[in-house]
DNA sequence: ATGAAAGCGCTAACAG
DNA sequence: CTGTTAGCGCTTTCAT
């Protein structure tokens, strides 16, 4: 179906029908004509078509690394509810590896896609080249807690350093001294967190065991949990006794809560727990947790977007969030 | 950036160019000055010229109604693994509701997406005619979990039916005389979840009471949970007292257990709980419930999908699930 | 192996 | 207010 067959049906000329459908100046008599048949003819206009001619494709993808992670989530929704409104095409993308985000990125600027937000992107600086290259074909990015690194794209992070830290400090100062750290594998966000566990732990004039700070190899979905689940068990059947866990998402909660309740521990009575991101799960267990302020990112990534994308200044912007203790009932005084 | 630049800068034709990048008869001298070039100039082919005149564009997407839901996301996500592997381009829309859903469809149409699958369609009976203008327009669509009707659709569901049965079973089974029911306030497999509750309830010889329906008015993320906490909390100082609550998903098990555990009611000790989705906070904390094989109904989606893209029978397929139970802990006989 | 030219569905001057 | 026409970036005969 296309615009020539309607235009034969009507009587009249492709411009006037493109007319029509772009609100133009149409004679009202040509009008309900055209209306009639549209409808009956079940047109929809080939927007591929449109937009070779016509630049911009309405249309903005975020692209995620996970789906099975509520933090992701709700980032991926607060930005659905703006451009909802907005009433602009809006998709996902779920890349799980650098190459598979270099695939989808090829692709999105191959289809003209307006406007692209990294969240959590893949890349680090060995594959900076990309990005560029990405820039170089002008598609207005912005980056969610990438990596540091001072280059031509729009930023915005929390700054887990401060977060972390406030999180260090708040078990600190309840008196906890063997904290057992919870952590993904592999990921900068990961070995950040580890750092600062590590530095503060120090400061406070103990030494970090190995053994407190346990790896989780797969950490978004519910294998993530029996990961985590089983890395407790296993810590704790080594005899080890910490009077607090920090893990740094909630899905390690969920799977360090679950081996919690297996040994007959429960929180915060026995062993306080602290988790990060503040997603649904914190919220409904009653987790202290650092909160990753995900719809305040969200927002900001949008800002930036916008500013990328109608803006006329193209110096690239940056922006940090301070991250904030949410204080529940997980976490108490250490025995 | 285009081809015919490309063209220019090597010296060639753009047929030459576009035979080069289709991998078809091209000199070994020409094509290593070509890939030189195309490198150099860092050149993105404009899929959208292509897909003009090429029509497949090579991407698939999943419509649902929500991003903030396990459930949901676990569908997203094993679809996304196939499609990963078959290295087409996957993205996600969300809408929200009738109207949204209707907008997004026409443009995934418009923007020529080769197939379609719908989570959970918002769309009912009355709007059967917007299905039936789409199937006009050849898209490949599949239904996952719509409402049950004879049209012109490829279709997969869960027997909610049965599922809900055997749950209610297996309560009764165990003694329970009150179940509290927690359900969403619109939708159709609440509807249905409630019809069955309310039958096998009544079979067992007592009268299923007005109150111990409670309905959530949301009932996706963290407002869910607060809604269902508050009504949970509100159901007990009425005075009720059922042995047992069902909540027909985890969000809504999340809130109850908050709720329970603010009054005092430890889970299975002092209540039983059963909830629905078998998502990974069911898992997590050892919550009896109806699993909605969610892999495996992904995995017929793409089924469905390849047979009404690739298939040459065209009439529609619908395939039915059975749900089964998930034995944990939370559910014991009541005292 | 390569180039010229037509055409995919649509928009945007430009005439009338 | 409407029709004619050129052209968006690409593919695809058809010659050469």
């Amino acid at each position: 179906m296309t615009i020539t067959e309607i235009a034969n049906a009507a009587g009249v000329s492709i411009a006037t029908v493109s007319r029509y459908l772009n609100k133009g100046p149409v004679k009202e008599e040509t009008r309900k004509k055209l209306e009639g048949i549209i409808l009956k003819l079940n047109y929809v206009p080939e927007s591929i078509a449109h937009h070779i001619v016509n630049s911009p494709t309405q249309s903005i993808v975020v692209l995620t690394h996970s789906l099975s992670n509520y933090y992701t989530m709700e980032f991926a929704e607060t930005v659905n509810e703006e451009y909802t409104k907005r009433n602009i095409a809006y998709y996902i993308g779920c890349s799980t590896n650098i190459s598979t985000e270099y695939k989808y990125l090829m692709d999105l600027i191959s289809r003209g896609t307006d406007g692209i937000i990294i969240h959590d992107p893949a890349m680090d600086q060995t594959q900076v080249d990309i990005y560029n290259q990405i820039s170089e074909n002008h598609v207005p990015i912005v980056l969610v807690h990438s990596f540091p690194i001072d280059f031509a794209y729009n930023t915005i992070t929390v700054d887990q350093n401060i977060g972390m830290k406030k999180a260090m400090q708040h078990m600190l100062g309840l008196g906890h001294k063997k904290i057992a750290f919870v952590r993904g594998a592999i990921g900068y966000s990961f070995d950040l967190k580890e750092h600062i566990w590590r530095d503060e732990v120090k400061k406070s004039g103990v030494e970090p065991e190995k053994e407190d700070c346990l790896k989780i190899s797969n950490s978004d979905d519910e294998t993530g949990v029996a990961q985590t689940h089983k890395a407790v068990i296993d810590y704790f059947n080594t005899g080890n006794r910490p009077s607090i866990i920090f893990t740094c998402n909630d899905i390690m909660a969920l799977g360090t809560l679950q081996a919690l309740h297996e040994l007959g521990l429960s929180v915060p009575d026995d062993i306080s727990l602290m988790s990060h991101d503040n997603t649904v799960i914190s919220t409904a267990l009653g987790l202290t947790c650092v909160d990753m302020k995900t719809r305040s990112v969200a927002k900001g990534a949008i800002d930036l977007l916008d500013y990328a994308m109608h803006g006329n200044d193209t110096t690239p912007r940056h922006i940090s969030i301070t991250p904030e203790l949410v204080l529940r009932t997980s976490v108490i005084y250490a025995k």
